[in-house]
RNA sequence: GCGCAGGUGGCAGAGCGGUCAAUUGCACGAGACUGUAAAUCUCGCGCCUUCGGGCUACGAAGGUUCGAAUCCUUCCCUGCGCA
């Protein structure tokens, strides 16, 4: 369920509350990524000290490494150690492209950065679903199984089984996937209402958890076919929406832009695998409620911290005598603690894992405190002014 | 003192007549990272360069050869063994 408490007047941005069975989330909020139902480098009392609300793990890679042994599953709020965090899950959907068109074109989904090099196409699409190669063989996943294990995963949000493309997808091939993903749309929706069948739970008698299901938008940088399909998933009986897909770096506010007004208004929106600062704000000006990204997470354990100066290297030879903290007067457990900038480059240097826990509750923190910002601004009226004071003092 | 094994770029360690400014690893430096195959990956790493190339280099000095890090001689140094 989901509660807006205030809209911006001079912005499509809101601020809200989702309701869940384990737990609500403010928002704008971003979900902190715990891919293999564990958040990388810190432990769940760090997690929830960093001021985190929301969490998103990953269905394919869960799948693939439980195995059979999701049916005794014990459910990802016991299994995180996060019984009263919200937990959403991934559909699978962007493997899909991260194992397929992603290799093929070596790019990532936000087009600008730097190209890497092309490689093998580990999935096969069929309009059932997906056949992804590994080692060990073949293996399909398609919207009916996506949603069979997200329920037994049990998160609290959980996605659509989608097909995340490519940036460089052309056209003709975006409209093509396009259509995929509304079938599967309405596959998901209907796999959605069939009566839960967790075996653990009906032994216990215990109606099921609610899940919130969020369709997704696609359409790749096109217009007609971003408006046609959130014209298209806006329409359908979904609890949510989440935006996915390719974007390029400087179109993502001219693709929200075509897309959010179709949404409807009550309904939470969810911005697909997006997370820098200048994407947060463009996001959440545009009427997002929802993010999720690795940044805050792998960049830490690379050596990159966030502050409200933008990003710092802590590897960098530039910091060997610097004895501040990461960032003055922050409150996470790491700058609190004293722990200087050239310590933590040394602990890098030494390959030792603390470095990257220390930064990654350092990132979290930062986070989700920018969050709280955007959320406080936007219930006192001037998010916009917060937006551009923000902005202007990063480098 | 004798015998053996060695001395290669910041370090370790390949190469053993031309394709060697010299494999590789580490260290160092720069850059990436947006629904996590990422505690990862890419690039650079003698000096100079108009980016074509030029110069100085494999302990030192001589020599053989069209050509030497690679072969020979002497010297210096290191490790191990024997005295």
């Amino acid at each position: 369920m989901f509660d807006i408490l205030q809209k911006d007047k001079n912005s499509r941005a809101r601020a809200g509350v989702i309701h869940t069975s384990h737990g609500t989330v403010e928002t704008p909020s971003y979900a902190i990524v715990g891919t293999h139902a564990e958040v990388r480098a810190i432990s769940p009392r760090e997690l929830l000290d960093a001021k985190t609300q929301l969490v998103i793990a990953n269905t394919y890679h869960l799948w693939r490494t439980l195995g059979e042994k999701l049916d005794l599953f014990e459910g990802l709020h016991e299994r995180m150690k996060l019984p009263d965090t919200v937990i959403m899950t991934d559909s699978g959907g962007f493997q899909v492209f991260s194992f397929g068109f992603g290799r093929e074109h070596g790019v990532g989904k936000v087009l600008g950065g730097e190209k890497k090099k092309a490689s093998d196409n580990l999935t096969r699409i069929t309009e059932e679903g997906v056949f992804f190669t590994n080692e060990e063989g073949e293996h399909f996943l398609g919207p009916k199984l996506s949603m069979e294990i997200q329920k037994k995963l049990g998160a609290d949000i959980i996605f659509a089984f989608d097909e995340c493309t490519s940036p460089e997808h052309d056209y003709a091939y975006q409209k093509e996937a396009l259509g995929r993903t509304h079938r599967w749309a309405n596959v998901c929706l209907k796999s959605h209402e069939i009566p839960f069948s967790y075996s653990r739970e009906l032994e216990n008698g215990k109606a099921r958890d609610e899940q919130m299901l969020y369709g997704i938008v696609q359409g790749g940088m096109f217009e007609d076919l971003r408006k046609e399909s959130a014209k298209y998933i806006g329409a359908l009986p979904f609890d949510g929406f989440g935006i996915g897909g390719s974007f390029g770096e400087k179109k993502m506010g001219e693709v929200l832009g075509w897309v959010i007004p179709y949404l409807p208004e009550e309904k939470p929106r969810h911005l697909l695998g997006i997370g820098k600062i200048e994407d947060l704000f463009l996001g959440v000006e545009n009427g997002i409620d929802t993010f999720d990204c690795v940044i805050p997470t792998r960049e830490a354990r690379h050596g990159g911290a966030w502050t409200a100066k933008g990003r710092i290297d802590l590897k960098k030879n530039k910091f060997k005598d610097d004895g501040e903290v990461i960032e003055n007067g922050c409150g996470c457990e790491t700058c609190t603690a004293g722990i200087t900038r050239h310590q933590l480059r040394e602990m890098y240097k030494l390959k030792d894992l603390r470095a990257g826990t220390s930064v990654t509750i350092h990132n979290v923190y930062f986070f989700n405190t920018l969050m709280g910002r955007i959320r406080e601004a936007i219930q006192n009226g001037n998010f916009l002014e917060f937006k551009d004071r923000f902005l202007s003092q990063m480098r």
